[in-house]
DNA sequence: CCAATACATCGACGTTCGTCAATAGGAGAC
DNA sequence: GTCTCCTATTGACGAACGTCGATGTATTGG
């Protein structure tokens, strides 16, 4: 089992130092998460399982621009992405992006850990 | 084996709708993650184990006042902690805040999952 | 004592961000 | 076509952020 090599590579944090540029990519990712408006929404479209624009203005209490703001930025980041369906956009997470993020933040000595 | 009940708690972000106070806390400490001078500062401490600051400044290529402010921010997050052993503040990460963080993005089907 | 080193704090600057009102684009209903 | 609903974009505003020079605070060494 010591022969998988992790294919998440070259991304973790915790195991060397970061290249400059892994470092800009994993900070716009974080940056995305980096706000209690866009967590919520997130939170909101991960427990719906998927659920458009309209039903995300009440909950978040946010102006309607807003969420479009924050909607886009998820998306940006890769983390939610958005089918547009008559005049609603579904939006749905995407778990590898999160994947992605927990590997990142693994520590060194766990790089070929199950479930990680 | 259902009977373990997550002790990690209320922050998962991806199980339910976020509470805007956890909201609030998950998104100070990912907003520490949001800037890549300290995500590659993060990773210098990790990888070297332990460093003072002035061990930061060069690698960073950031001023001693940036390093300090980046150094402050991570620690008020809880991802580093700094003990000062004559001149040096000597730093080190906390891995159980990393450990936070990857349970908070755990999908929600995977509560009781290993290494999570 | 004084000088040097390591780190923190302050003040200021430019940039980025979150927010909303106003407006524009697009798709269904009539 | 027109009207309504849902979403995206624009422009503007204040707040927060990253950065550095100057200064302050400890600690070590002579």
């Amino acid at each position: 089992m010591a022969t998988k090599i992790t294919e998440a590579c070259c991304t973790s944090v915790l195991a060397a130092p970061l290249p400059e540029d892994d470092a800009q990519r994993l900070a716009r990712t974080f940056a995305a998460l980096a706000d209690p408006v866009r967590l919520r929404c997130l939170s909101l479209i991960a427990s719906a399982g998927e659920c458009c624009s309209c039903d995300l203005e009440e909950p978040l209490g946010k102006s309607q621009p807003t969420v479009s703001h924050h909607t886009k930025a998820l998306a940006a980041a890769g983390l939610i992405t958005g089918e547009k369906r008559g005049r609603w956009m579904w939006w749905t997470v995407v778990p590898e992006r999160l994947d992605d993020l927990r590997a990142a933040l693994l520590p060194a000595n766990a790089e070929g850990r199950p479930g990680g």
